[in-house]
DNA sequence: CTTTGTGAAAAACTTCACAGCG
DNA sequence: CGCTGTGAAGTTTTTCACAAAG
């Protein structure tokens, strides 16, 4: 079965954390692994996780289960882990410094090309194994390199801008951490990180489990 | 209008963004918004964002649309921004630091209020306003204090352990940045932060858009 | 005119029920 | 058996359609 192209996003959310899953278990040496087991890790029934996997295109065995290692190349495939996508970070504040040095983003298939900040200080230093370069040399960079993601580490005030400019530039995705909310063309898409969502989410769930204190399902995500 | 009890977590994950862009215009100075205003912020229609801040307990005017401030007051109230949670941080390291000097939390409600780690080398060290406390002191310095959320910033290989012990320890709420997932008892609620989610969204949209090059709604969160 | 508020319809997502396979 | 795969049913979330109000 091929994947198919419309995918349910909360099938979408699920799928990196399925990831993270069967890493840890095939590091362990399991083989195999059933929906139900996978199942406990999220407020699912199995189900669902039936038909996540039959979205990403693999199949399991019945009576054996799925191949954790088999299912865990699907979903790189899936994501496109191997694909490798490029990206350009503007804003080499801390967090953008941070970003640079992280190496989770190379697991999960991106690749940062270039750093860029409109600070006269910060141009030509390093950071992570890249040095700083000037805003106003984007456009000759992006020319003709195919990069489809811009991730947004630039102070609030900068934000809009700095999006703006990157567009303008062709740039199809934006990853923003910045905590404002950015208006961009309609073809172009956007995802603002934003730790207010998990706290809310986590403290909803606390205020909810003191009114009622009884059983409730596994938390997730 | 009251808050109701269950609240859809479609709605819960919009809410903090409500907040952010609400926070913008009253900086600006803007005292009205309409529902059709906020809706090109994300991917619903109008009539959803009527039902999220009806849900929020909030009413707006006819013809002239939403307070910002007072929409904005209604939103902190609903999150409980204004009531302070308590959390301990178990784990000093970078990502651990970062988030100890991080106002964001502040922002949105949450206080830290002790930061522990099992390093030797670490223990009685300062970070942001904190001193570094041996995770050995934790039971006697959770005991009566009411402190419901722990914030786990512990390598992978230590987080279940850290998990098991927070619990074990009263604490109701687990908002974990370990690359790993959590098993816990089912009243205890767990976030997992995974920047993998965002980009897992993000390739998949661009992926979607490479190959179908057409108008598609704004994405968002 | 707008813009909110809401019941009804539509769409999306999850679970149920059960077929099929080793 | 125990497990996957899937159409049908059930539930949740979003949109539609329109009443009400300034």
């Amino acid at each position: 079965m091929r994947p198919k192209e419309s995918i349910p996003e909360q099938t979408l959310r699920r799928i990196p954390h399925y990831h993270q899953i069967l890493s840890d278990l095939e590091a362990q040496g399991q083989k195999l692994i059933s929906s139900s087991y996978l199942s406990r890790f999220f407020r699912v029934h199995d189900t669902q996780v039936r038909k996540d996997v039959s979205v990403i295109g693999y199949r399991g065995r019945p009576k054996a289960g799925y191949s954790v290692s088999g299912l865990r190349q699907a979903i790189a495939d899936f994501l496109g882990i191997n694909l490798q996508n490029t990206a350009v970070l503007v804003g080499a504040g801390k967090l953008g410094s941070a970003l640079c040095g992280y190496s989770g983003l190379a697991e999960y298939g991106l690749r940062i090309v270039g750093v860029f900040d409109s600070d006269r200080a910060k141009i030509g230093l390093e950071v992570a194994a890249f040095t700083i370069q000037d805003i106003a040399t984007l456009p000759q960079f992006l020319a003709g390199r195919g990069v489809g993601i811009a991730i947004l580490t630039v102070p609030k005030d900068a934000a809009q801008a700095a999006a703006d400019l990157v567009v303008g530039l062709g740039i199809r995705a934006l990853w923003s951490f910045a905590p404002t909310q950015l208006v961009v063309p309609a073809e172009v898409s956007v995802r603002h990180e934003n730790l207010a969502v998990g706290l809310a989410l986590l403290s909803h769930d606390l205020k909810k489990s003191q009114q009622a204190p009884r059983e409730q399902p596994n938390a997730c995500s």
